[in-house]
DNA sequence: GCCATGTCTGTTACCGCTAACATAACGGCC
DNA sequence: GGCCGTTATGTTAGCGGTAACAGACATGGC
């Protein structure tokens, strides 16, 4: 190693050191890459964007230069070069649930096929929470937005627009509902499928099958206004039959001993008797179900039973539950899609109304 | 405008154009804040960082522009200046699965209070898969990285080994585990609980109850190692207590339907007559409870059932379902919290031996 | 009154990568 | 042989932030 001469006493170096050089992540770069290979960094970089412009013979020293060093890409780097952006950030209100769970599964395996990344949060049916986390969310500059419902708080509601208007597509899941004349605001992509319908479609199931006194049992969550606005359709449809209804709030914890407690206030309740009733979710319809079954409440002809979500267990029951069946996957996938296609035609995303069926199996009446 | 005097003449100015600038993403940076601040954007940036080092009139003046411009702070251009990195990276074998979903949502939650950002993928329960999704989370730079299981592809472990190796936490979750003997390999931190432990547990509680021929009903998910180590241990237990045991395996598709084939097969099963079943999961058990249900089937007194997971709809059948309890969120949280402290002291995360408890319900026999 | 000290803000040089432009090497053609 | 168009690679200047260092200015002690 050469040395400098130096007075022996000086402590520090006279001369003016050079600034000292950022350390770095001590990982393999492209530089380094492209030292073994004998090329500068932008051919490997080409290489890795379009390998066929690079000649066959470097090419095939470049592959061996990544083998041997091993280089893991700096996405952070690539994307603030380029700008682009291959991450795409999501909101889901909960993750434990299955519902979103088995969205957020759609949504990944389609992205991730198309080498797009997730980023992934969830707000527990807060708005406040919503905003919050799409604020962290956008620091990230996420090619597509996805976000659970059509209510957000006005912050979150601006920073969409802000975002849709740098042509970042956004996405609302789980709802399709047309705007509201009422407050009207910018709109988004919707892809899920409209609750008021399927509200409507559970009171006329149970109304055609004879039932003069409803009730519907809403989730206990008191922010999932879509459970809420199912509610307020089905109560709308039975009393445009002339029908009564009412409608119960499921408590808090568990969902299946909250059935069972409900069970009990619909049988109490009247007269006149109530004689069917529809749930916001299947767990909430099970455990109603599996305390008619203790307390030998016979199901149909004594209540009729109909839940939502056509969870796996409620097929199990004795009756089978009826529900209505969901597009939980399909959600995630068709959202994936959509997003995909509109990244790909730089275009704005096409909104989906997605098909649900109601499943009438025994819990409300003879199948036939 | 000004305009400079050009020979009418000439379609391009004579002058060698400034190579043109990029465009830029169009989004409000830091230097826009700072002009309309009346600072530089280093100050701006450092009153993000560190408010109480800049003076408070300053303070307020920034604070008034960020306001104003709505600034967004870009986090790749942040990473990759800083060469920190406030993301972790997770691998789950699947979403949609109430369990992972529910450590998922444990993970997220804590991660997002200390202002972590959880990138989230799914394997699939695929070894190959996790090798490839490794790989392309590997080029966010993530701050730690949460794997599940113990059992990875040697391509990815020896990513894993070399994120260790400069100093990046990495998480096996799920697990808890002595390191191998036969095989031995760069050790991670284990955050979970050991599986023989749980298949010994579950054989000594069937035997205690005085059962004799067992069987262990594994899932049908062959990748799904873990379960498969639950059976191993709890066969062995039985054998060493002289007790004959059978592993079956329950066929793909709903979990549900699986359990109740099952129970056709174990009360077929015979001579000796199985007494007493242990299920790779709740749902199979389930399952076979309501088929014994249906088929008149006594539970326990002519075959006992014990569950794996404690999944809610267990608590309801008749008899209610004996089953293992696990720590579904607290893997998550823990994870989190193990994750957290390690990055805040800089040294590797804590392995954490959570608690399990096996749960005596009717299924198993009569209940104190 | 002078220098040492502390407080606040600014300058410079990067992080690792890519867009735009520049250039070298080559072959074909008249 | 000079010109041209291709093809393959290199040079330069950023993307939007932050680390390290450097000043400017006010304060205080002797």
């Amino acid at each position: 190693m050469q040395t400098y001469p130096m007075p022996p006493d000086s402590p520090t170096p006279p001369i003016a050191l050079p600034r000292q050089a950022r350390p770095g992540h001590g990982r393999v770069t492209l530089q380094d890459v492209a030292l073994a290979a004998g090329v500068t960094s932008i051919t490997v970089s080409r290489f890795l964007r379009q390998p066929a412009v690079v000649a066959p013979a470097t090419a095939q020293r470049i592959r061996a230069a990544l083998a041997q060093t091993g280089y893991v890409p700096n996405k952070q780097a690539g994307l603030l070069a380029s700008g682009r952006s291959n991450m795409v950030a999501a909101l889901l209100p909960n993750l434990a649930n299955s519902i979103f769970a088995e969205t957020a599964q759609g949504l990944s395996d389609g992205l991730q096929a198309a080498g797009y990344e997730l980023l992934i949060a969830s707000t527990g049916y807060s708005l406040e929470r919503e905003e919050e986390l799409l604020r962290a969310l956008l620091g990230w500059h996420p090619a597509a937005i996805v976000v659970t419902g059509r209510r957000h708080s006005p912050g979150a509601l601006a920073l969409l627009a802000a975002a849709k208007a740098a042509a970042t597509p956004v996405i609302e899941i789980w709802d399709h509902h047309p705007p509201e004349r009422a407050a009207p605001r910018t709109s988004f992509t919707q892809i899920g499928f409209n609750h008021d319908d399927v509200g409507c479609a559970m009171a006329e199931h149970l109304l055609r099958a004879g039932h003069r006194v409803l009730a519907y049992v809403d989730s206990g969550v008191a922010e999932d206004y879509r459970a809420h606005e199912r509610g307020i359709a089905f109560a709308a449809t039975a009393r445009a039959a002339r029908a009564r209804v009412s409608v119960l709030v499921a408590p808090p914890g568990d969902a299946f001993d909250a059935g069972r407690q409900v069970l009990g206030d619909l049988v109490r309740a009247g007269p006149p008797k109530i004689t069917a009733a529809a749930f916001a979710n299947d767990h909430l319809a099970c455990g109603a179900m599996l305390e008619a079954n203790r307390r030998k409440v016979a199901v149909p002809s004594q209540l009729a039973l109909l839940g939502f979500g056509d969870f796996a267990i409620g097929r199990q029951l004795s009756p089978a539950l009826s529900s209505v069946q969901l597009p939980r996957l399909a959600i995630g996938s068709e959202t994936a899609r959509s997003l995909l296609d509109a990244l790909r035609l730089d275009k704005p995303a096409v909104p989906v109304s997605l098909p649900w069926a109601l499943v009438a199996r025994g819990s409300t009446g003879p199948v036939a």
